[in-house]
DNA sequence: GTCTATACGAGGATAGAC
DNA sequence: GTCTATCCTCGTATAGAC
């Protein structure tokens, strides 16, 4: 249980930017809903930016373990796919995007640093899922059309698209849902 | 040549809220690039929700009509879905994305208002693209599957996650074209 | 590590002169 | 219609006590 301070301070700050994006979060957020000062937070982390680009890091780095867990998991390629888009559905529940969808629509104003993470999360999670694609197509279960690199961005394309649409709804699981789990049936099942 | 005061202050107003988001412009943003006054942008829209709202009721109109042009001229149903991409794709070229496309990921900090123009600009963009792929099929140069209302969602998911992927990339415009193009080819040509 | 106190700028908004 | 002047709140950040 090493649940320290600065943990708490980056899982309440990831809450806040997933839900209301860089430029509408501040300290006094933060300060309310771990429950010490706004000062205290500058001790953990010196700066905003050096919030956000340590939130951002730790976020690539949990969802590359995520994957790799799939990845690694004796679950069939579908199987596979259907997990990974269900990450994505989760936080919606909660009126959640990802992070880094959220962060690229607010890339103009991000300093330098954020925004070679975020530049290096989409592309670990597009190796991830051009991996994923080749395996498929080896197995002879899906065919990628007009190549698996194309598809890979399609498919990231529309599960970040899908996300942002699904905001506007009451309900954004269902939403999320609704669009993307047919189109994946469609062409990714194993059936 | 109407171009008046309250134009230009919307005009710039797009331009900066497509680019940085609804939390990142202000006041003094508009002020500098119009040439006028804070205070004097409170005569033409009494606060900032109402400077969004129409904002966001004018970009919306503006859509609908560019979109009837290009439904009423005489192009091929594949040649208006290529147009219909173009949109995305030219904002791209200044950094620009989809206005609704940004509100949507800002939509938590937005006033009611503004929320419903936006959901009312999505429900629009669907029909139309309904309407469209609608067409072909009748035409018999798509097949759209499993319906095409799900079609439609998956397309303006594709568009919107696109956009957003192509902001980290040095050339947006480019890495959208390189994304979108190749699949509404396989999809949507009449070839 | 967390606190109080404070600096300093930027935010939206209003009153009233011109 | 646009200006100056001003208000009040909130933003990040720092100094120094405990």
């Amino acid at each position: 249980m090493e649940n320290n301070t600065a943990k708490h301070i980056l899982d309440v700050a990831q809450d806040i930017v997933r839900n209301r994006g860089y430029s509408a979060f501040s300290y006094a957020d933060i300060s309310k809903q771990v429950g010490i000062r706004k000062a205290s937070i500058h001790y953990h982390f010196p700066s905003k930016d050096e919030l956000v680009r340590a939130l951002v890091k730790r976020y690539r780095e949990g969802m590359a373990r995520t994957c790799a867990q799939i990845a690694k998991s004796a679950a069939s390629p579908d199987q596979q796919m259907l997990q990974f888009a269900n990450l994505y559905r989760d936080g919606l529940e909660h009126n959640q995007i990802c992070l880094c969808a959220m962060l690229a629509a607010d890339f103009a104003v991000l300093p330098p640093a954020v925004q070679e993470e975020i530049q290096r999360f989409f592309r670990d999670i597009e190796v991830w899922l051009t991996t994923l694609l080749q395996q498929g197509c080896d197995d002879k279960l899906w065919d990628c059309q007009p190549s698996v690199e194309q598809e890979a961005k399609g498919l990231m394309a529309m599960l970040q698209g899908a996300q942002l649409l699904a905001r506007s709804s009451e309900d954004g699981a269902a939403a999320f849902e609704q669009l993307v789990y047919p189109i994946l049936e469609a062409k990714f099942s194993n059936a």
